[in-house]
DNA sequence: CTAGTTATGGATCGATTGATCCGTAACTAG
DNA sequence: CTAGTTACGGATCAATCGATCCATAACTAG
């Protein structure tokens, strides 16, 4: 049944797809409600009407993101597949995604909130979740190949998450500093030596 | 000989310290006039007087940081060590620079300005040449290191000095993410791993 | 001493911030 | 049709932004 009342005017994903871009693209403090309600073509009562807050449209926001390009990270808790592969798989699609001339480059969750005032710790928050949430992924990425035999059994997962986690960080930056895709995807192939350099523990010549 | 005119009320060295770790901690743009102006004590006038802007303030204070605390990625540039040395240096000062909980966590230089309003090009510029600075020095030493034989002829500097370059700028959201400096450290032994897998092809068994 | 110079506190600037309010438009239910 | 509901444009809010101005204080040169 439809609903009753005057229907809205414009199209609330389109208007959350618009935020998106300009969120990426100039973090959470920097991009401003006119700046906003620009993009997505509305006055300040419609805005409000549909979204309640700039805090609460971020968040719908964030949601998109993590449900489309955020995704490329989602590789890591695939069970399914192995986990070498599953890391490299991550790192390189992060790779691809975050270089994509088609949209901001970087990735959201990494940059849109890395410094903020006092106020706006829950928008830090939302973001430290998801970055928490990587490298959990990676981390046990790094158990269940020391359980399926693929890693000696004295490996640190800890601290091999923390090299392809903080390479993955560091990716963000490098795509916005305008580093060159293919420097990126061939430097994950060595970064994945880490990995095959533990391994290789496993056969002793 | 003195100058002339009233003495200023504040030690300028004093105040560009206290503007540097408020920076450092809420970045640029979410750091205020007023903030500044309290954790200084001074007033407006006496601000404008020393310092004529928010922006050049912010000059100062990197300039400040770096050469005090930034100083920990300057090894890279130090052509007298060895260059497997001088990047894991490099990264093992970082770490501990990072994590040093008397200041804030992780790195000025990428933390301050990754996002910003299109009208402060400037100041993201101004961090955006030093972190090209720093991976300059790091492709640097990956190619010293070709030309010293110790790497093979065939290696891509670019590459190779992309995996530590990331995992340096990802050290700066993973100390923001409070990941222990222990864990950091112990993956500086094994983001070298990818040198020396490089350099094992010279040695064939 | 006086004249010149610089720094000070504090009021204040115009612009912009995120957010609210109001009268009206556009729809549905009955 | 009328009554009820929701969305609309646009004016406007208090707060804060970075920055400026002015009268006065505190110093030096002569």
């Amino acid at each position: 049944m439809a609903r009753t009342g005057r229907p809205r005017g414009f199209d609330t994903g389109q208007a959350v797809d618009a935020a998106l871009a300009l969120f990426w693209q100039y973090g959470y403090e920097s991009t401003s409600l006119a700046q906003l309600r620009e993009a997505m073509g509305i006055s300040s009562a419609s805005f409000y009407a549909a979204f309640s807050s700039k805090e609460q449209l971020f968040e719908a926001v964030v949601q998109r993101y993590l449900s489309t390009y955020g995704q490329v990270t989602a590789v890591a808790a695939d069970e399914a597949l192995a986990p070498r592969e599953a890391i490299e798989q991550t790192l390189r699609r992060s790779v691809r995604m975050q270089t994509d001339p088609s949209h901001p480059s970087g990735c959201l969750v990494v940059l849109a909130e890395s410094t903020c005032a006092s106020g706006n710790q829950r928008v830090r928050d939302l973001l430290a979740d998801r970055r928490a949430w990587d490298r959990r992924n990676m981390t046990a990425c790094v158990e269940r190949a020391v359980t399926r035999g693929e890693l000696p059994p004295g490996t640190d997962p800890k601290a091999l998450a923390a090299v392809f986690h903080s390479f993955l960080l560091g990716l963000s930056t490098q795509a916005r500093d305008g580093v060159p895709a293919a420097d990126l995807d061939a430097s994950v192939t060595h970064v994945m030596r880490v990995w095959d350099g533990m391994a290789s523990a496993l056969h002793p010549v």
